[in-house]
DNA sequence: TCGTGCCTTTACCAAATGGTAAAATTTATT
DNA sequence: AATAAATTTTACCATTTGGTAAAGGCACGA
């Protein structure tokens, strides 16, 4: 027994919490918070509306509940650039596993694209909390290897952003790419090769 | 008279046309169009319910012309991108005027990327039948600069995603960026200098 | 000033939606 | 097996929301 409170989920609580995540990851990211309806991520996990409710407190308790629990897989890639590597390397690996994230995790960056579109009504504390020290962590570092003359002289910031935002719009805007692109053989492969370009031009001294 | 129809459009009908449609882009661009209510759109335009339904046939004819009437505006720039000008100066007046828009009409880029977002139920028509043709066009035309060896080999379609992210995100993702920077002075010009120096660096051969 | 047509309001409605109470059922424990 | 606890279902409910009917008000030309 871990702590204080004894065994206190069950096999079917866990399989019927994930569930329910599972299906409100779906229905979220696909319509927003306000779009999406319990009788909906019922459906889809194939329980009752009121059953669904003897696991969550809410609605706005089951959007949270999925926000916080996806943060630390959502911000990986960042923590993993490291101090001990190779600056240029370091970053074009970010990028890279950004865009890898954005094709294997697209409801993801929709469900924190809708979000943050919207305000970041429900998540605000997360970003202080979490997301902030981190990107500020980040930041520092990056701002030490340009002092150490290993990057050229570039504003740490708004390089993050422009990292986060070329990754990923590939899947926040994958409607609009799927129109543009029309039957390229994979897009993926073109978008890969493109930032790296674009990225390690730009941090080659 | 124009034609056929003689004047339709009273004084009275454009002004209030003009009150609904200002209010729902505000309303529209801050919560979705599911998130969005008729009430909240009539208690912004300052008219009951019923006389803004006396006007438009609903709350998508609402959504649908503002996004059919934004779009020439939106895509404005894109346009104004002209073969008779110099390759890399073009490309980066592109990307300073998508990025000023995003400054000055934030709501705008945000309505788009909530649409966009959730699949773009509604505007697909206009992307299919405005949107794609611009971009191939203009698309050739980078094609044609780097045939002219006026550019370096990249790639033209993902060159103008990576165009269109970066400037989107200080609007769409706005709210996490203020989070991000904190209280920095002049934010905008930061990330004009940012976005200029990095496709300049990789527009130069 | 009088009426004709445009505009606005009042009073509604049906469906959808988040949520609850409590009975019924299943699961686990002894 | 018996019983207590956990889980699921049935039957609701109040509110919100997109939308409508129809009466009332208002402007403007004859």
């Amino acid at each position: 027994m871990p702590d204080g409170a004894p065994k206190k989920t069950s096999r079917i609580q866990k399989r019927n919490r994930r569930l329910i995540l599972e299906a409100a990851l779906d229905v979220f990211s696909r319509h927003g918070y306000r779009g999406a309806t319990l009788d909906q991520i019922a459906a889809e996990a194939g329980l009752s509306k009121p059953n669904i409710l003897y696991y969550f407190d809410g609605k706005e308790d089951i959007h949270v509940t999925l926000l916080s629990q996806l943060m630390d897989t959502w911000l990986d890639p960042l923590v993993a650039m490291s101090p001990a590597g190779e600056p240029v390397s370091e970053i074009l690996s970010y990028v890279q596993r950004k865009l890898d994230m954005a094709r294997d995790l697209p409801r993801e960056s929709r469900l924190f694209a809708n979000e943050i579109l919207q305000g970041a009504p429900r998540i605000a504390p997360e970003l202080t909390g979490h997301l902030k020290p981190l990107f500020d962590e980040k930041c520092a570092l990056i701002a030490e290897w340009i002092t150490q003359g290993r990057l050229p002289p570039l504003d740490p910031q708004h390089l993050i952003f422009s990292i986060w935002s070329t990754t990923q719009h590939y899947a926040d805007f994958e409607s609009q790419v799927r129109v543009l692109l029309g039957p390229t053989e994979d897009p993926h492969a073109r978008a890969s090769a493109h930032l790296r370009l674009m990225f390690e031009t730009m941090l080659r001294v």
